[in-house]
DNA sequence: AATATATAAAGATATTTTTCTTTATTCTCA
DNA sequence: TGAGAATAAAGAAAAATATCTTTATATATT
């Protein structure tokens, strides 16, 4: 096996933000090609399975530094490799989650977030009843641990899944102890000094655009 | 109480999907204000609260048929009613959710759905063992069960919770089953007839994006 | 009653993102 | 060896979206 040398895209900065979101399919795909030992994929193909333009994969593509090969594609490994080194696979981020109820326990369980570039190492409640007990292995505590952990630990990512009421002070609590993105699954929007990153993923914006979409459909 | 007659939008068409994603937000807020007795609330204020343009508040508005009063704003009565028949929460959709797992039940457990329009009526699994349980109130089916009922039924909405690898053949037994719009929350991009609605849901995405962002940080 | 002000609404501009075009490369097949 | 075809890559155009600007209106204040 030859060795391989990643380029590291020109500029680490401004990659669209759509652009982004559509890497992890990009793995997803890639992964399952290299399992079924495909060396090499051409960016149409890869538009065709993932239902993409072809220019925009071509175009999705430079952005991880790999170049393909002109009638042949791209390097599957290669490509691979860049794409999670693109999205961070490689260096670990840790995170803390608060509001252990089903959702929260649902992203605790999800596999693959370990592997994605992100470990929840410990989550929180206000539950007395939970205080103590495990999630897949990863320990549930009182909030009020919250401060000792997240200062002694080196915590980067805060995951806010409580009821929209709470999610603010959560997240006044995350800035305090010095939380660098939070990821909002709370209906609310929030407030916090710029420097903090702020993802949301607000499941009800989701169903509002599928029934929205429905209505049209049916007045026509 | 004066009689509202709320209008509706000129036409029901293209609404521009940023405004439906939005839409949500509006609602939990107005209702928060209601709440607080508040009966007027005016776009600039909303777009404070919600950390958005002002302009855009006053464009999505327009979408809800509601019109406002110069210097007072919109009545918060009459844009919660707008607000709620834009959404659909009068019109009850009906879902099936296959995959019967963590995420999946965290989408039953999550307690919302039924009033923003959708009522997720049953679960299908593969694992016998949970055949005949009930999640929340919702009851556990075999796949196999899938057939009559949804023929049986008028279910509009089907959810995907299942792992990948399992996902395209749950959404092809949707479509097959009469399903308009298919929510789905595993990390493929489904084939499926063009008529059928797909809205992914695609936890990695919000993952990437996070991770890209705390990258970008770090190098400045 | 008149003026100043906050606001909705409509229009115009700018930005972002996607799609379309063109060019050049290189592999395959005759 | 040479022609044809598929592809990556770069550039241009188009579409969608967000932001900015202007105008008109109605309300509260003086």
């Amino acid at each position: 096996m030859e060795s391989l040398t990643i380029t590291t895209p020109k500029k680490q900065q401004a990659v669209p933000e759509p652009t982004v979101r559509r890497m992890p399919q990009y793995l997803h795909l890639v992964r399952a090609l290299r399992e079924k030992g495909d060396m090499y994929v051409s960016a149409p193909v890869i538009a065709r399975m993932l239902g993409l333009d072809p220019t925009q994969v071509v175009k999705d593509m430079a952005y991880t530094g790999v170049s393909g090969k002109t009638r042949i594609g791209f390097s599957t490994e290669e490509l691979q490799l860049a794409l999670e080194d693109f999205l961070g696979y490689n260096r670990k981020h840790e995170a803390f989650l608060v509001g252990a109820g089903y959702l929260g326990s649902a992203l605790i369980q999800y596999q693959g977030f370990r592997e994605a570039g992100m470990k929840i190492v410990a989550a929180f409640d206000t539950d007395k009843r939970k205080f103590g007990t495990e999630i897949q292995g990863v320990p549930v505590f009182s909030l009020e641990k919250f401060r000792d952990l997240a200062s002694r630990l080196h915590i980067s990512i805060g995951i806010i899944t409580t009821p929209a009421g709470a999610a603010q002070s959560v997240a006044d609590l995350m800035v305090v102890w010095g939380i660098k993105a939070i990821w909002n699954f709370a209906p609310v929007a929030l407030k916090v000094p710029d420097q903090i990153i702020v993802q949301d993923t607000h499941i009800y914006a989701n169903l509002a655009v599928i029934i929205n979409k429905l209505g049209q459909q049916k007045n026509s």
